[in-house]
Order: C-alpha cells, then sequence, then structure tokens
DNA sequence: ATAATAGTGTCTCTCAGACACTATACC
DNA sequence: GGTATAGTGTCTGAGAGACACTATTAT
C-alpha cells in the first residue's frame, strides 16, 4: 500500500470502503463463440459439459482467467485448447455477463468473446476423432437486425440443442454484434477462405444478416467497394458456369 | 455449494481442476463514462484522485462488484453515488479492461458502462459544494469514425488533464460506441432535455460524431423518421428567431 | 434597417432495387 | 438441346448534399 499521508474523513471512509470491498472477489472465465458459416447458415462450435451442472447441455468453449494474463491471452488459450486454433482469424471481445445465479457453484463473472473462422479450418479439425462431446452447431435467429435476444441451435440433424447457463444469449450477442459489424467492416471475409466467388460471399452476408439480399446491388457496391480483387482464377468442380474467384485486399 | 452427488473419476478430474483454478480470483469493478453534451463538446464526470496509485489523475467514477449483485446494479450504484443520478437515463454496458498491470495494487477487472445524460441534471448536481474533486471534462477526440484509441479530457480553462490508468482508452471506446450506435439508434435524445430544437438536435450528432451535418439533410432526415414531434412551442430567451420546441417519441 | 438564425424550394448526384436480358458452364 | 448459375444494361425512386432563397426574431 501506499505511504500513509494526511486524509481528510472522507478520504478515510473511502479508503476503509475499499479494503472492505477488495475481500470479495470473483471467479472470472473467458468464454468464445467460435463461429463459421456453411451453406448460408452461420454455426458454432459447442461442447457438450460432461458434468453438473448443467450436464448434457452444450456449453461454448471456455476457461478461466489466469494470473498475469491479459483477458485477450486466455481467449486465445481457450481456442488454441478447445478449438485447435492458434492463428489466422479474427477475434475481440464481445459482452461480460455477471448474473450473481448464472453458475450456481460460485460467482462467476463471463467475459465472451467471439472468433470468426474459415469453414475449412474448423471442418478438418471438429473430424478428428469422435464428435459425441463437440460439434459446429447450426444456429437460427429468431429475430430481425440487431434487436438481440436468445438464439437457437441444432445439430446436423436439425435437432434442437439444449444450451447450458446463458449461452443462448451469448450466441444472440455474438450474431447482433456480427450484423452491426456487417456494414462498415470486411468481417464477411473472415468466414471464408482466402478466395471466393461472389456468391459464396453474398451467402454469408445473408447468412449473417438473416435475410435475402439483392445480387444486382450486392455486386455493384462489393466491387465498387475496393475490398476485393479478381484472381483471374474460376472455381472448379461445379454443376454449372463457373464463377471468378475474388480476394480480399485488406490488412489481415 | 450444491449438496453432493455420485461422480465418475471423469468428474472428479474435472472437479478437482475446476477447484485449483477456482483460488485465481479477481476483483472486479466497474466505472462508469458519464456522458453529456453542452455547447456542441461530449462530457464526461471525471474524479480527482485523492490516492496513490495515479494521486491527482483524473479517473472514471467506480465501484466494487459485491456479492449477489449483478453487473447492471453495481453501475447503477456507481451512478447514484457518485454522479447522483438514480433514474430517467440510459446506460448499458461498453468493454471489459482486464490487463494484470491496470492497476498495481492487485488484479482488477473492470468493466465498463456508460450512461447518457442530459446536460442540466449533471450541472446542478456538480455544482453542489466545491468541484475541485469532481468536473465534467470537455472530451476531445482525435481520431473520425470508429477507428477508437484513446480520447482526451480538458477542464473548463481548456487545460489538459491527466487521466489515471486506462481510463482515456475507455473514454474512446465510449465515443467509438457513440458514433456506431447514432445512425440506428436514439441515443441522441438522451443528451438533451424533454424538449430541443432542431438546432440543438444536431449540434449533439455533431459533437457525438466529430464533424458538421448537413443541415438540409439532418432535418429532412429527423423530421421523416417520425422520432421527433413538434410541440408547437418556440424556444425562448434567445437573441434571434426562435426555433420550434420538438419532443422525441419514443419508448424510453 | 441590420444581424442572426429558422426554415424551405429545388437541382443534381449517388445508390439501391427491380426487371430483363445475355453468357457460359455441365449434362 | 436443356438447365442452372454467372454476370450485365438500364429504368426508377429514395435520399444526401449544394445552393439559394424566404421568414421571423432581437436590437
Amino acid at each position: 500500500m501506499a505511504k500513509l499521508i494526511k486524509r481528510s474523513a472522507e478520504e478515510e471512509a473511502f479508503l476503509a470502503e475499499y479494503e472492505v470491498e477488495a475481500f470479495e472477489r470473483s471467479s472470472v472465465t473467458v468464454d468464445v463463440v467460435v463461429i463459421t458459416a456453411i451453406d448460408g447458415h452461420l454455426r458454432a462450435v459447442l461442447y457438450r459439459r460432461p458434468n453438473a451442472p448443467e450436464k448434457g447441455a452444450w456449453s461454448l468453449p471456455g476457461g478461466f482467467l489466469r494470473e498475469d494474463e491479459t483477458l485477450h491471452r486466455t481467449a486465445e488459450r481457450v481456442l488454441e485448447r478447445r478449438a485447435g486454433l492458434s492463428e489466422g482469424f479474427f477475434f475481440e471481445q464481445l459482452y461480460t455477463f455477471g448474473a450473481p445465479d448464472r453458475d450456481p457453484r460460485t460467482r462467476v463473472v463471463t467475459v465472451a468473446y467471439y472468433a470468426l473462422v474459415e469453414p475449412g479450418r474448423l471442418q478438418e479439425r471438429l473430424a478428428e476423432g469422435e464428435q459425441a462431446d463437440v460439434q459446429l452447431a447450426t444456429l437460427t435467429v429468431p429475430w430481425l437486425g440487431e434487436q438481440a435476444g436468445p438464439i437457437e441451435a441444432a445439430d446436423a440433424k436439425g435437432k434442437k440443442l439444449r444450451l447450458a447457463f446463458d449461452h443462448a444469449g451469448i450466441l444472440g450477442m455474438a450474431v447482433r454484434r456480427l450484423r452491426g459489424k456487417l456494414m462498415y467492416t470486411s468481417i464477411a471475409y473472415r468466414l471464408l477462405p482466402e478466395t471466393f466467388t461472389l456468391r459464396e460471399l453474398q451467402q454469408v452476408h445473408e447468412a449473417i444478416l438473416g435475410e435475402a439480399l439483392n445480387k444486382r446491388s450486392f455486386r455493384r457496391r462489393l466491387l465498387a467497394s475496393g475490398e476485393i480483387e479478381p484472381t483471374g482464377k474460376l472455381e472448379e468442380g461445379t454443376d454449372f458456369r463457373p464463377a471468378q474467384l475474388y480476394r480480399a485486399v485488406l490488412g489481415w
């Protein structure tokens, strides 16, 4: 503590309160919403909880904040350990959840992050070994625009998943943030491989916004934006006319 | 704690890890950026720190998260105790700061909130008693749009203030958020009294965005938005032609 | 009358949406 | 050829900015 100085009664009161309150400490965790887009739908990595509380429910990958570690670094650790991701993706802080009863064991304040990953990286990763306890769940957003609210997750067969704690709300916040940022930042490219067609880019935009977009406007706007450049190559393996491949021109 | 239940070996292992990590706990505080707009400039409530660390520097009002209290409620408590505000204003969570060295005393994770208040409420409050240790500092934002970054604060005489900890960055996040929300939400009215002129409304928009707006477009857009309605009254006490007074029509 | 701001008429430019069309691949 | 998608030409309407104008208040 600082050395003693002359204090007013008010300052003494303030310091006394500080000492008392300093005893009340919380566990701080970081949960990460790892998002990708496949066939026009957003998806997120979910883990099945093996233990109580919320045993059997699906939850976001998370971990405890350690001493001398930034929140950012905790998120990186979670991404590496629980999703096998170590670099080449975008992530940022989302929102902090601190309801006193959100975890029945003890007071837990959770700082949520979200990460955007191209689907190939995750599918590779999640294909290793048995997947009974991890999956790329498909998200369904029951609201438009940035209204926010909890959202639903389903497995590959379309079966609705029970989400643990307040994680439906955290997923909702992630989608809300994506929708808000889509217009004025370049997040969409983070959900695509290095080269992509305009159709794929439009599908990602539509998956985020949850609504169909006008093809003519979309192409005009994106081509005029300077954010993408043609590679001169065509996509391969289609059943129909192959499209031009583009590349994002950004400071990744 | 929950009552004991039968556990598998795997569950035991999980709980053991949980117990270990549960020892690493942090102090959680809530700092609030209380913002208003006066004469085309954003302002924020700042307190002078009476003690080390950062003695003499200016800081955001804040307080510790208590047991059984939501983050939201902590913010309310800070607003009431440190700014005299108990209702009738907007506030929401901003961002969470958790660098290990941001407070030299102990590990402190701070969840920042911001509140929007009409200037009358604050000036009333801050006028009570001596103001040597609290003030409505004027903010200067050295960047455009939502680039983000720290911002500067100055006192009534224009003298630059030294800001404590990472509070310049927190203020920057608040302005960034305001700029982002201005276009698609009704936050501007939260910085104005119940009735206001279109000039005052435009000045608030300009203060938030940090740039001049086109008068014709601004009026057209706001009048067509359905967000405001005329009161039929005129402003009083001007040196020139008095303007119509409007009222926001929102779910406050 | 003068100064200062409130408030409007109207032209132009940009851009989004609608619609219809042509182009190119696989089968 | 048929089918499916890629990709374009062009009209229309909405809205932003520019500019110039009229209106109303205090002094």
